[in-house]
Order: C-alpha cells, then structure tokens, then sequence
RNA sequence: UCCCCUGUAGCUCAGCUGGCAGAGCAAGUGGCUGUUAACCACUGGGUCCGUGGUUCGAAUCCGCGCGGGGGAGCCA
C-alpha cells in the first residue's frame, strides 16, 4: 500500500497512484479544489489537486470529503507549481470510504487547545501535533532497545504483577479476584488466603528488585515497562501508569553508572534529533521555541558532577531566593533541582551521594556511614529525569540497613540471597519514559505524551 | 493531600461597581483566488456547568456539588 511519507519522498515522475487516507483540509477554488490528506505515515499531508471541472460523480464525492472523512484518492504524482510542497497528486478520482459529518465530527479545520483533546483521546492522534508525538514515542521506544542492545545488555521482562510489598517506591494498587461487593456487605476481616495468590497482590511500582535478579547472572540487562503508583498526585508530571526503562550492571560502580546515564540520555537525544526530524522541527516551531537548539547543547555538554554536600552549599549561598530553604539533610526540592541545573551549571548536572535517610535502604552506604551512592541526574526545565544509584551489595551491611529501617527482613529474603551467593557491586538507574518524552517534545503535561492517560480519577478510554 | 485559578456558541475567549448575550476561529451560502494557519461579504448557531440563595432584576454576588487547569508534596 502506498503511503503519504513513500510519495512525498519520491521523484514526481507521473506514475499513476491510489491513496487511502484521512482529510486533513479542504481548499475550493473555481478552478481547482486543494484536499489535503494525511495517513500518520508521516507529518507532512499530501495535498490532492482536482480540476473544477471535475464532473459530477467527483463533485458528489467532493462534499463528503470533509476534515476527518477517510478517501481514496487516484491520481498521478507530479512536480508542484507552487511552493509549500516539492510534489502533489493530480486527482482524478475520489471515493469517500467513511465520512466525518462537520455537524458532529470533533475535530475542525482549526488549532484546538491540548486541555480540549485530552477530552477526545480517541480522536486526539488524528492531529498534528499527537501524530508527532505518536511517531515520536514509537522512536524513542526503539532508540532505547537499540542503546542497549547495540552494548550487549539483555531485556528482562520483570512481572507486573507482584506478591512482595517491599518494592517500597510509592503507593501500590492491589491486584484482587476478591468479590469486593460481597466483603463489603459481609463486613469482617478479609481472608487472604482464598485471593487468587493465596496473599495480597499488586501491581509493580518497580521492576529493580527483580531486574538485579538477573543483573546477577547476565551482567548487564534491562527491563522497560509499565509501572503503576497510586500516588494522589496531580501534576503535569505524574501518571499513575508509566513505562520505565530500569537498566542494571554487574561488576559496577557509581561512576560506571554516570557514565551510563549520561551516554544514554545523549543518545536518545540524538536519536530524536537526527530520526525525528520533521516531528521535532514541529515541536520547535509551535510548541517549545528553542527546543532543538537546547537539545543539541545538551548532546554535546559534558555533564556536570557535584555531591550533594557541595550542591547544597551552592543553594545555601543563595537561599534567599528560595521558598524552601536548603539545609544539609533536607530532600532536594523542585525549585533546588531546578537552580541547580538551569543557574548554577546552565546544563545537566549529576547529583551524588545524598543523606541516606533521604534514600532507599537498597543504595551502597558510604564510608562516611552517612551518605548512599545515588545520583539524579537533573536536566533544565525538567529537573529530575533519571534516578539511580550503586546498591548495597555487602550482605551485613544491608541486612544492617532493613533493620534500621523497621522493615520486615523476611521479605527479602530473596533480595538478600544476591547477598549471600556471589554477590558483586552493580549499580543501575530508572528513566521514566514519558518525562523522556516531555523532554525532546517540548509538551508541558505528562498526560499529552502517552495515548491514553491514567491519573487519580481518570481512566475514560 | 494542600494552595491558587477556571467553567459563557462546535473551539478559544471577552462580558467592568448586578440592568436586552458578544468577538475571533470553525460551519453554511455567495464572491475571489494554484490554494496551502487562504482571503472578502453575509447567515445560522446559547440549559451562560448544576443546584440553592440574595435582589425589582444574576452570566455577573454568596453557599453547596460536579468538571477542567496550574503550583506544591510524593516521585520517574
């Protein structure tokens, strides 16, 4: 089947061509009708010339090929006179195969605001601008697979649906077969031990654990997947389903998994830039002025490194400016990550060696017995993309750790077997894709960059 | 969970200290034009989110409910 992206990247030689696709615009003339159509194959539409003069059956055809109609154009490809295209097809024959009647169909020949299509979700990818985005994720799904498997990690699928409470990075949605009505009428504690896995479930909040499982035995694996949190939050990024990429190395230091993160993030930039082109050229121009050019700063900055001691001396000097002040052992805040990144470096900057009470138990305690290895790596107007940090691969050490915590050290006991038998320094971090996805589109809200957006009281579609 | 803003035509919004419901875009009709965020003219189009109240009179003021947006926290 002939596409729009395999015509306009043709030669206009004459041949004769059939295309099915959706109308994006009409334009009618006296002497010519202009219909646009687009196929998602790519961002440009191909515009269809039909003469006035037409005839009747095409005429009859013409009036129901309104914004939304999907068509089958017939024509030859020629050489445009005009600019705005390199080729078009000369029509000579339309057939409307599904109409879109303007009296109902949502979507018109004008700009609609991002707040009104997340309304329609179902109908939001026939734009531009969510077509963009869609092709737009489909590549940087594949730039990660190619990242890594172009440096021999292994994809581990981890489950998403989980026995072990103990993943311990949010709020966590349960996974039951329970009749929840009938409970709810019978009153009284509930048993367990007849739901579906003999104990509570969730769904995953973190493929990690698991993944290291693996990163024990195949040295360098990743998994990339859907993550759920229940979290009530409402941000423009926040989701309460999200795919994470989760890489993890064996034989590995802190240091290893900078130099990682800060290639990784750099490839999918470039990835963006140079595959995506008529897609980010759109997002520079109409939704994020400047985004290429701070793209390609970014691909070609070295990443600053700085301590969290040595970041939170930078903030105290300047903590007028802030509503919350800084201090050695507070959590860095939004407004931290950000002058961080966007004043004091003016580019990516790699945060390491936070206050481990501020951190998971998992991370590798420092000498210092104070501070874990964990790095964030914080970006301009993002702030925190990625996530990660050494773990603690010291069997007492860890153990030590649970315990301080008041965790339940029965539960991992798997977790803490990695520990027991050939245990090795690793060190892994998270990306979430979809902050990913608003960082090289440009698009403000995390809800506009999945198709179908899961958040507290939003599950329509 | 907390704070702030908001709900008026298909869409984006204006509507002042309460006094006859408005614009742009979209749509329809006509005109013009190898047009391309087309252009010009005319026309049609309203449960002013719902509900209760204040008032001679409410889109406007107040209470409650529902929806949407932004910020914070949590985090990816």
């Amino acid at each position: 089947m002939t596409s729009v992206r395999e015509l306009i990247g043709s030669r206009a030689d004459g041949r004769r061509v059939v295309i099915k696709a959706w109308v994006r615009t009409k334009r009618e003339t006296k002497n010519a009708t202009f219909l646009e159509i687009n196929d998602g194959s790519c961002f440009s539409n191909l515009q269809c010339v039909f003469d006035g003069d037409a005839g009747a059956g095409i005429a009859t055809a013409m009036e129901k090929a309104t914004t939304g109609a999907s068509v089958a154009v017939g024509g030859t490809l020629v050489e445009s006179p005009a600019a705005g295209q390199p080729v078009e097809l000369k029509a000579d024959s339309l057939e409307v195969i599904g109409v879109a009647p303007v009296d109902s169909y949502p979507l018109q020949k004008k700009a609609h605001s991002l707040e009104f299509l997340r309304g329609i979700a179902h109908l939001r990818p026939r734009t531009n601008t969510f077509g963009a985005i869609a092709r737009m994720r489909n590549q940087m799904a594949f730039a990660v697979h190619s990242f890594f498997q172009e440096r021999g990690f292994n994809y581990v699928h981890t489950p998403i649906i989980t026995a072990s409470d103990c993943e311990g990075a949010g709020e966590m949605f349960q996974a039951t077969t329970l009749d929840l009505d009938a409970l709810a009428k019978n009153g009284g504690p509930v048993d367990y031990s007849k739901d579906f896995f003999g104990k509570k479930s969730y769904l995953s909040v973190s493929g990690q654990l698991n993944v290291e499982t693996y990163c024990m035995a195949l040295g360098k694996v990743y998994t990339f997947g859907p993550t759920f949190r229940a979290e009530n939050s409402n941000t423009t990024r926040h989701l309460a389903e999200f795919w994470m990429i989760e890489p993890e190395i064996a034989f590995a230091e802190l240091p290893d998994n900078m130099a990682l993160a800060e290639e990784f993030v750099k490839y999918l930039l470039s990835w963006a830039l140079d595959r995506c082109r008529e897609d980010i050229e759109f997002f520079d121009k109409r939704v994020q002025p400047g985004l290429i050019a701070m793209l390609e700063s970014v691909r070609s900055s070295r990443f600053a490194h700085m301590t969290y001691t040595d970041a939170v001396k930078e903030l105290v000097a300047h903590e007028e400016i802030f509503e919350f002040k800084p201090y050695w052992g507070c959590d860095l805040q939004t407004e931290h990550e950000r002058y961080l990144s966007e004043t004091i470096v003016k580019g990516p900057v790699i945060v390491t060696d936070y206050p481990k009470e501020i951190k998971a138990f998992y991370m590798r305690l420092n000498d210092d017995g104070k501070t874990v290895r964990a790095m964030d790596v914080l970006v301009p107007i993002i702030g925190e993309i990625i996530g990660g940090s050494e773990r603690e691969y010291r069997y007492d050490v860890l153990l030590a750790r649970i315990r301080e915590l008041g965790l339940d050290e029965k539960a991992y006991w798997w977790y803490l077997d990695l520990r027991r038998f050939g245990t090795a320094p690793h060190a892994g971090f998270g990306l979430g894709f979809e902050r990913l996805m608003r960082y090289v589109t440009g698009i403000e809200n995390i809800r506009d960059v999945i198709p179908f957006p899961r958040a507290v009281k939003q599950a329509e579609f």
